[in-house]
DNA sequence: GCAAAAGTGTTCGGGCTACACCCATGG
DNA sequence: CCATGGGTGTAGCCCGAACACTTTTGC
């Protein structure tokens, strides 16, 4: 059996600054080749898959610094390629700072998600500087023998196989689950970062806009203030703050 | 490469009333074969793993009903053994009284389970009525680049085998993740049931003891109440309630 | 002064916990 | 009568949502 592991990277990048008086904003990002595959990597017998996607994405970026997990295997008929007949996704955040060098074959492209809820549907843009692909998901429910099955499917022809298309929409999903029930969004950001910061990187991934006053509040037992002061443009200057190593979150 | 799915099928069974004036006691199970081995199944690059893996459950019991979700991949090369060197876990809940036809080389384990907090332990023991196994599973804390790696390891000797060991381990956690954000408790019971049969459900997955009082409203949503009454034991009968279909929940 | 972000405090409501209390049953 | 489970109600607490308000900055 012909088996590859792929990585769903995501990332962030600030937007310019659209007003002397506005925070940057910021946007997620997904990494595509050329061809608008994700990067796949090939797996050993000599060790563990992990371990293979890790040095993989070293390879590629030069970093030991990144937060990597298995999402899924992929191993319906419809989706084998010629070279591959399953598929083992990892997913993986990356700071964009911690990158040493960028594969010239790959690219971050924005992600743009608008939910069609009554529809069950996701329309998603991916957009980089030369290329904009455009798709949509839908979410079947089907009633299987005794359980309901959520099967997500590729509704449009698009740039993008229906298998990458699935896997980014399923990443999404798990970064969702894992940001309210883990500390991957400091994944995201450097050792020192706003809490303004943090906050957008829970609203892009949420995809909801949330009342500061209260996003300071949740996550206060997980952040520590540090002394040191950021004047970043025509308002008020915020403490930087780090991650609080000593919080400890029910792990799933 | 070689590749198998193997199952970690759940099921729960009634313990003898002790007392004329006592529920009977439910116990959490898992399936295990005569050299103390998961089931496994073949993986064909013809169907879809989830297909393969929901055939093989049918020919073990000769029947359709049961809950299906893809566990994990694993791939350590110490877990390899002569036949497999990546093994696809499915999670699967079945109700005993939708078993056809019971494998003979197969049966079911009572689970006994005693966390140890501090030492971030859990000492696990499988019976039947011929054999009793023991093991413990340790999970040890790694930071490991960026990130906080959870690694479990079985930390005596056995008469499962790591894999195994671990398989069983990560379904637990799995089931008691998924039984606090789905619905998956009721694939335990029959259609009709008791409050305090699905009370149980949670106790045995959760390892706590719930106050019913409370337990009957968080799950009120959830249920419909029928008109059937049923006379257990020396107290008083209960009215059976089956499972809401309008009911829907945030699926992960 | 102004607009925007940084940061603090307060109110309200829903959900969970603990617990008191009544009902129905067979022995 | 009793013990046990079935079922209802209530008071307290915590947490999140909404929002008012002050501070600090550059223009």
């Amino acid at each position: 059996m012909k088996v590859y592991g792929n990585l769903i990277i995501f990332s962030t990048d600030n937007e310019e600054r659209k007003d002397v008086r506005r925070l940057k904003e910021k946007k997620l990002q997904v990494m595509l080749d050329e061809n608008n595959n994700l990067p796949i990597f090939e797996i050993s017998n000599k060790e563990y898959i992990k371990t293979s996607a890790e040095n993989r994405i070293e390879e590629l970026f030069k970093t030991p610094k990144f937060y990597i997990e298995q999402l899924y295997t992929w191993g319906d008929p419809n989706y084998y390629t010629k070279d591959s007949e399953l598929m083992i996704s990892y997913l993986v955040i990356i700071n964009k700072k911690n990158i040493k060098e960028m594969p010239n074959n790959l690219s971050f492209y924005d992600i743009f998600i608008e939910n069609e809820e009554k529809e069950m549907q996701q329309n998603i843009i991916l957009k980089n500087d030369n290329k904009k692909i455009h798709y949509k998901v839908k979410t079947i429910v089907k009633r299987n023998r005794e359980n309901i099955d959520y099967i997500n499917k590729l509704v449009n022809k698009s740039e993008v196989s229906e298998l990458t298309a699935i896997i980014i929409h399923s990443g999404i999903k798990r970064l969702r689950n894992r940001i309210e029930n883990t500390n991957i969004a400091f994944s995201f950001l450097d050792k020192e970062f706003a809490i303004s910061e943090l906050q957008q990187i829970y609203e892009i991934i949420l995809d909801k806009k949330l009342v500061s006053a209260n996003f300071r509040k949740k996550i206060e037992p997980m952040i520590k203030k540090t002394d040191k002061v950021v004047k970043e443009s025509a308002y008020r200057p915020s403490y930087q703050y780090t991650f609080n190593e000593e919080f400890i979150r029910n792990w799933v």
